[in-house]
DNA sequence: CCTGGACTTCACAGATCAGTAAAGTTACTC
DNA sequence: GAGTAACTTTACTGATCTGTGAAGTCCAGG
């Protein structure tokens, strides 16, 4: 689960900062971990952690950029696994659950930001909305293209066993939910044929 | 959504004390309200709030607490109005969402918590684990009692259709969520018998 | 040789954090 | 009228927070 990717134009000690960085707020959370600690861990010092990121708050929006651009390269490339099965394609999203929840066990890191960061106009806020609103739109896409009779509904209803699977996993410890979702969205789909 | 249940045992100033709490902790998070705040719009000094709560985490885990009570009392209220119908005995969850979700909307203060305590020693923590169990296993006994061919599977799936709901509309708003979640519910179960 | 970028050192500002000390007030009860 | 519980006022500790200022080091490319 390394960063790797864009990360050109990116100092070395810049890419060092944001990988840290994404460890500690995703295994602490953001409120808990400090800049100092960051720029400790990192190996850097305070001054160039402002220097190559303006705020703290600017970090954290660069580490959900990241994420958010790795997490939907996994979902595409499993949806690239499922060719032109149409059935696949739906149910994409879930097969790329295990491996996405395996590395952390601390859930969706969009989720904890929301928690995190209940004002509207910050910018961590608006990447988490972003993140959930690409995925929403992609099921209904997907959905639409499989030829349900609801796509509407449906769709919802995918987003729902997609992101509950994710949180009972987490929280539960519930290592079985991606699969028993996954077959829970399946029955749902071909019920909406 | 007022504090009501066993507030019995509560002096008055803990109660506005932990009713200012409530507010704060679920619409800004609990690492960005610090004591001084709550004591302040409770109208109360600080040492008063150290006498009736040992601590912050201790405040923190009376409202977690004091929540974990209401939404168990709401569930099984509903749980109530199902009667003998055994497939809306299983539905009653998704029943006390809508009531349970306007009245916020900044989602489910448990996965919220969750976000925010890291820690499996923190009572937080653990507080937030104990609510889901509980409500994991209440919907493993619903699908026992209603007769389903595979409890486990069925239960795991009505679960993360909940909590998804919770979340897709928490985070995007998705007014619906409730009632779509709760119409695949229905036919996941209807068709496990 | 010189410039510019990456980075360091270190001191510091100003705020906020959780939590405590000591003493005093109010009001109800036995 | 003594005692007690709830609560107040004020002041304080020591830690931690994000963020900045000013100066200096190192090194590659022109």
């Amino acid at each position: 689960m390394s960063t790797e990717p864009e990360d050109e134009g990116l100092t070395p000690g810049a890419r060092r900062i944001l990988e840290v960085a994404s460890e500690l707020f995703y295994r602490r959370g953001f409120h808990a971990v400090g800049v100092d600690t960051i720029a400790a861990e990192s190996g850097v010092t305070k001054r160039t952690l402002y220097d190559r990121f303006r705020s703290k708050d600017a970090l954290v929006a660069a580490y959900l950029s990241a994420r958010d651009r790795q997490w939907r390269d996994v979902v595409l490339s499993r949806l690239d696994d499922a060719g032109a099965d149409r059935v696949a394609r739906v149910l994409a999203p879930f097969d790329a659950l295990p491996e996405w929840l395996d590395a952390g066990g601390r859930g969706c890191a969009f989720i904890n930001a929301y928690a995190e960061f209940p004002d509207p106009d910050h910018p961590a806020h608006q990447l988490v909305v972003a993140e959930k609103s690409w995925l929403r739109d992609l099921f209904h896409a997907l959905v639409v293209e499989v030829g349900a009779i609801d796509p509407g509904t449906l769709g919802e209803q995918l987003l729902c066993l997609h992101e509950g699977a994710i949180v009972s996993h987490a929280i539960l410890g519930q290592t079985s939910s991606a699969s028993t979702a996954r077959s829970a969205a399946e029955i749902l789909v071909c019920r909406a044929l």
